[in-house]
DNA sequence: AACAGTTGCAACCGCATCGGG
DNA sequence: GCCCGATGCGGTTGCAACTGT
């Protein structure tokens, strides 16, 4: 944290001010938000009344003032899911962050500097006594569901998941079996592989009931910051989770280049990499709203070349499932 | 109680990318 | 194609709060 600077000492020229923000000037922003959403930053912070840069206007509602926005500790179930993200991703926090919505990128990024790697360092200097297996050793520190204690290179990439580990181990994965959640529920499709063909390593869709975890608890789960495919208007009464679909094998390689902006600008979760198909609009209120979905669902995992990426990944067989789907806690 | 060391996390910084002119 | 402002991302910093001695 960083010391605010005295309010009076800007005050008298046009010097932007930095440092923590004051309740003053979180009052400025979050009010100019929602009265008139997000447009040009650097006009939000002109507008609003704020000595601050646009970027920091930004960043502070992004990471803080988002109505969204989850606060409080991981649960152990977000916490599994960010060290398969990361073992999957790297250090994509953005898009790690992607798939835990109500979390920011930051704190999922401090979350992991301060936690995990400090429990991953602490496993790997102090090994178990039983060599042979280690790795269930480590599993169980990590609090790694049993079910996906498999052979599967999973352990290696959770002790390094640089992104050059992560390809190296990119075989390995793509072809194993995957974890299961805590409840039983395998977050990638219902085969539980990731399909290694060329173009398909979307598996990953979660449409599941998970009361609380977008839904604003004040307001009887309403889905305050929901995010979800957008099917209906005002989906997820009861707060559902849709776990966006992770990558193509060659986006992964080049995710920049595919996804660029808009992945999850605070207002917009795009769930596909082309931005003309699905958007789910985040509202401020309570209501969820979908729109531009013209494309419609099924579209929604093409690329650019308008090729399915959704590989085995059946939308309609999901949809069918839903209600079958286990819950997946994450309060 | 006082001090030192550690931790958690908000915020900054620099760079890459995008899009409009 | 080039320039420039806006935006997004990941790494890093620095301080308040916490913990140990």
């Amino acid at each position: 944290m960083r010391k605010p600077e005295p309010s009076g000492k800007n005050n008298s020229n046009n010097k932007l001010r930095k440092g923590l923000w004051s309740p003053e000037e979180d009052d400025k922003l979050m009010n100019y938000m929602l009265n008139n959403g997000q447009g040009c930053w650097s006009d939000v912070a002109r507008n609003a009344g704020l000595q601050r840069c646009g970027k920091s206007c930004r960043l502070r509602w992004i990471n803080y003032l988002r109505p969204d926005l989850k606060r409080g500790a991981f649960s152990p179930q977000e916490e599994e899911l960010i060290i398969h993200l990361h073992s999957l991703l790297g250090n994509r926090w953005s898009q790690i962050a992607a798939r835990l919505p109500g979390r920011t990128d930051n704190e999922i990024k401090n979350f992991w500097n301060s936690t995990i790697k400090k429990r991953l360092k602490n496993l790997s200097s102090t090994p178990s006594p039983n060599t042979s297996d280690s790795s269930s050793d480590a599993m169980e520190a990590l609090n790694i569901n049993p079910a996906c204690r498999q052979d599967s290179g999973m352990l290696s990439m959770y002790m390094d998941s640089s992104p050059t580990s992560m390809q190296s181990q990119w075989n390995n994965i793509h072809r194993a079996p995957l974890p299961v959640l805590e409840h039983g529920l395998n977050v990638f499709g219902a085969n539980g592989y990731l399909n290694s063909s060329s173009q398909c390593m979307t598996q990953m869709g979660i449409i599941g009931g998970c009361d609380g975890f977008f839904g604003d608890h004040n307001n009887g789960g309403g889905g305050g910051g929901g995010v979800l495919l957008g099917v209906a208007d005002n989906i997820g009464a009861e707060g559902e989770l849709f776990v966006p679909p992770l990558e193509t094998e060659e986006s992964f390689k080049s995710e920049r280049s595919i996804h660029g902006r808009n992945c999850n600008n605070g207002n917009y979760f795009n769930t596909s990499t082309n931005t003309n198909n699905v958007v789910a609009k985040i509202n401020n209120s309570d209501n969820v709203k979908s729109e531009n979905l013209a494309g419609g669902v099924e579209s929604c995992f093409q690329d650019d070349q308008d090729q399915l990426i959704i590989g085995d990944w059946d939308f309609e067989d999901l949809m069918k499932d839903v209600s079958s789907f286990p819950f997946l806690d994450f309060q």
